[in-house]
DNA sequence: GGCTATTACTGAGTTAAACTCATAATGTGC
DNA sequence: GCACATTATGAGTTTAACTCAGTAATAGCC
């Protein structure tokens, strides 16, 4: 591409330089970091039967305990409407179960059924795996590091 | 105060406690913060008639300058398909065109027009500043750090 | 020169996963 | 006890990835 003649878009433009473009470079390997990770997960999900969203639900859900639909709508930071389908797939799967919650009869309690909770468990390596493959550039202490940045990131709501 | 009392085993291991699980917790936070990332400038962009992957796709285009679908696909690591689609899109609104590759005529290069030039210069100050907003609670040392690290992490093919 | 393999792109169809809007049941405050 | 808020969900849309199969152009081989 150093020599594409005479097409009237021309030549790349420079790289933006007036001021630091950190952000923006920070945006795009982020983006790009959790593609990737998303990615290798899925793959290593689908032959047990979870998708990359319902995986991250029932853990969720087997760490916290019972939930309510909206707030574990909230911890994974998707509207309701999207929980319930999420739980709906994990629920037919028998990965998870409604209760009516006792003291709210307009909510319901979702919890890891023992099937869930074991899956999760099982799954665990895996996972581990999985992330061990993505940060393995990363020695120990950057990996502290780069554990202490994305939480004061992901932290600060 | 008394004297010797500690044990002589001193303070714990900072870093690797018997489970380390760093990995996944740096998963997790990768994903939550990439997903605010997205959110927020999907978001921005919609009033424009971008969607977040096609944003992502013309940046690209325009940084990069021309270049073939397959390469393209390449570096937004997508299947060659995925980004015929995404080219489809941005052609018919008038952000990239298609012409011939003069070398290979099997190819196809896709270029950035002027208005999709104009549009990502337009957009970049808000890009900015949505990445701005996530990573508010970072300074600038740390924001160059997290940089550092994903680079690291991305880098590594 | 003609057959075959490779390369590059696309059409058709599927899946995942988010979203909005509307609605029914329940809870709460005045 | 009536009006309003909350909770979960039905119905429908959009984004964005994927696979498989197919077509056109080129390259390689004999």
């Amino acid at each position: 591409m150093a020599h594409d003649t005479d097409l009237e878009t021309g030549p790349p433009l420079e790289a933006a330089q007036p001021g630091d473009e950190t952000p923006e470079r920070l945006a795009e390997a982020l983006t790009r970091a959790s593609w990737r990770l998303r990615r290798s997960e899925r793959a290593e999900l689908a032959p047990h039967g979870l998708t990359f969203a319902q995986a991250r639900a029932l853990r969720v859900l087997v760490e916290h305990g019972p939930m309510r639909m909206v707030d574990l709508a909230e911890t994974l930071e998707i509207v309701p409407r999207t929980a319930t389908a999420r739980v709906d797939g994990l629920e037919e799967a028998g990965f998870v179960q409604r209760t009516p919650d006792p003291d709210d009869r307009r909510s319901i309690r979702v919890s890891a059924t023992s099937d869930g909770a074991d899956l999760i468990s099982r799954l665990a390596a895996q996972r581990r795996r999985s992330a061990e493959s993505l940060f393995a550039p990363l020695g120990p202490s950057d990996r502290s590091e780069l554990l202490r940045l994305l939480m004061l990131v992901t932290e600060a709501v």
